[in-house]
RNA sequence: GCGCCCGUAGCUCAGCUGGAUAGAGCACCCGACUUCUAAUCGGGCGGUCGAGGGUUCGAAUCCUUCCGGGCGCGCCA
């Protein structure tokens, strides 16, 4: 439920903004939200930027005389403002940036927003009896991503798992069990055996007309709710596939409000059809029961009932959404689905709009651009598939050649390889923006070097290095002279700009914000640990003082792949 | 055919609510480990931002046409 925010203190740059913002609302004479203030393309100019143009004609005078005059006129604590041409730079003491931004990063809730919004997403989603491949790698991904980010920024989140464990494929999968099925072979390798199965009945199924007439009549069977043997099959099935995923959710730190399969709503699937229909949207079509969306700009209609009386993904995930809506009353509810599924849900949204549910305005589809392989498209039928499990197990044990080649003396080099060659795996995911396709690549995903996981979670072991071998607490910010922090600047404006990376994030649904904030941080990390020594320079005052940046290096870091659902190691 | 998404350096991608010389990583070529992990750091090479037209003081960014790729379009999910 919403609930009033408590305006919390800015955090990192946020802070500066603020003044800044008021300042030029002030001079200007309008609200402070109107003003967007830009990042200048050089960095020498300043942390922040503001081009007069569009304030020019307001301020009757031309953007540089407008920049010039601001410039001039403007008295903001801790910051410069100084024109260059039409644009107005903003240039943060240094000293105090540096004090600030420690201070912000040392602090539990940095970054964080209380918004106090209910946010429920859903994420995953495989289906029972096939197994995960890289083609369900984004949405695991990007969804456990978004639920943490929206948990940081003060959301009550809610994780669903939407299991695919319902439908007429679920019909032919038991009509196959029937014909071949072995429990032997089941037992050793379940989603083996399952696949094996689904394979065969598309093999089958165009020579031999009576297979699709079993398919049907035992979903049939299903749908009917009776406690019958094709529903004992079926639980079977779920079960061990669930067991199967759990093994992937455990690898990536993955955990889930509920796991509600599309089964979940089977009681609820009745009552929304009577529902459809009392609201008068309902109309036959072919014998299949339809929705028409033409007034909704929508021209193919939404299918809720087949004409053999059985439901549709559309009637699932219609009872799906009216029960949330009942149950959590949500702020907003995401779908983490690919991208292809956009007119699904473009049309799911319309039928509830034509009944007046209000609330489907609160509904997102947060689409996803396809994994394919050079080859072509993944195809679990036609074997074009790359296990999830297998991407993970081969980046594992390239991780562990590397960590034996790097860091042999290492202790506990099983687990730090699992870490870092999941790492790789779902940073390499995540820094790409969500809409594109992605072309499967081993030698990409599989890079430890560069703009990846492992380079993020190097620099934060290399900063757990150094803390270690201090062997003294930090100093607090209060304590030490700003002038040692002289050298920090780049790295101090990067973890400055993770708070409104984190909120953009969230904002766009877009992990990928994070992440290159993430590698901003880390690259002017290395290069501060590189050029500061730490320890052993013989004084004391100033090894406090770069001990603190390392420690809120190191904690930014942390913050972030933690919240990306990159494993954090401390040595690697 | 209609709809949606995408097209930026050899490769993988940032930048896109219009703004200051288009940025990273990989690859390639130089250079830096007696000192806190070289999974690092510094330098170099490399781009008519798919093509044309339009709007604007200003376009990779907005509009439009075309080309190229992907996805979707009633009883699968």
């Amino acid at each position: 439920m919403a609930t009033d925010s408590a305006p919390t203190q800015p955090n990192g740059l946020d802070f500066f903004a603020a003044d800044i913002r008021a300042a030029l609302a002030a001079a200007l004479d309008l609200p402070a939200d109107d003003f967007q203030l830009e990042r200048p393309r050089n960095e020498a100019h300043g942390e922040f930027a503001f081009p007069c143009f569009r304030y020019a004609k307001g301020a009757g005078c031309s953007p540089p005389e407008l920049a010039a005059k601001l410039a001039a006129d403007l008295d903001i604590a801790d910051v410069t403002a100084s024109s260059v041409g039409p644009f107005l730079n903003f240039q943060v003491e240094p000293k105090r940036l540096a004090v600030v931004v420690m201070e912000s990063a040392l602090k539990p809730n940095f970054a964080s927003d209380q918004q106090g919004l209910t946010t429920i997403v859903e994420f995953s989603s495989p289906n029972i009896a096939k197994p995960m491949h890289v083609g369900h790698m984004r949405t695991t991904v990007i969804g456990a991503a978004l639920a943490r980010i929206f948990a940081h920024l003060g959301h009550d989140v809610v994780r669903i798992n939407h299991i695919g464990d319902w439908g007429s494929q679920f019909g032919k999968l038991v009509a196959a069990w029937k014909r071949w099925g072995d429990e032997d072979r089941l037992q050793a390798d379940p989603i083996a055996e399952l696949l094996q199965l689904y394979v065969r009945y598309h093999e089958e199924e165009e020579e031999d007309e009576s297979l699709p007439v079993e398919a049907k009549a035992a979903f049939q069977e299903l749908e009917s709710g009776d406690d019958n043997e094709t529903r004992k099959t079926w639980e079977h099935f779920t079960e061990l596939s669930m067991r199967e995923f759990n093994h992937v959710y455990d690898r990536f730190g993955i955990q889930f409000d509920f796991i509600r399969g599309e089964s979940w709503y089977e009681d609820k699937l009745d009552p929304l059809s009577d529902w459809l229909d009392s609201c008068g949207v309902t109309e036959q079509s072919d014998g299949a029961t339809i929705v028409d969306l033409t007034n909704e700009g929508i021209k193919t209609p939404c299918l809720v009932k087949t004409a053999h009386g059985t439901t549709l993904y559309a009637t699932r995930d219609l009872a799906a959404a009216k029960s949330r809506w009942e149950e959590f009353e949500f702020d907003q509810l995401l779908y983490v689905v690919g991208a292809e599924q956009t007119l699904h849900f473009q049309q799911f949204k319309a039928v509830l709009k034509r009944c007046g549910a209000e609330w489907q305005q609160r509904m997102e589809h947060v689409p996803f651009g396809l994994i394919r392989l050079a080859e072509g498209k993944l195809s679990t039928r036609a074997g074009r598939v790359i296990g999830l499990a297998e991407v993970l197990d081969r980046a594992v044990e390239l991780a562990r050649a590397a960590v034996d080649e790097k860091n042999p003396e290492l202790q506990g080099k099983a687990e730090v390889a699992e870490m870092v060659g999941v790492g790789a795996v779902v940073f390499h995911d995540l820094k790409h923006q969500r809409q594109k396709d992605v072309v499967f690549d081993w030698k990409e995903v599989l890079s430890f070097e560069g703009d990846t996981g492992p380079y993020l979670q190097y620099t934060h072991a290399r900063c757990c290095s150094i803390l270690r071998k201090a062997e003294r607490p930090v100093a607090s910010v209060a304590d030490i002279d700003p002038a040692l922090f002289d050298g920090g600047h780049e790295l101090f404006v990067a973890i400055g700009r993770l708070p409104q990376a984190l909120r953009e994030s969230g904002q766009k649904r877009e992990p990928m914000l994070l992440a290159h904030a993430l590698l901003k941080i880390a690259s002017a990390g290395n290069v501060y640990y590189r050029e500061n020594r730490v320890l052993g320079t013989g004084d004391p005052a100033l090894e406090d003082a770069r001990l603190a940046v390392i420690q809120a290096l190191r904690n930014t870091l942390a913050l972030g792949l933690e919240l990306l659902g990159v494993p954090v190691p401390e040595q690697m």
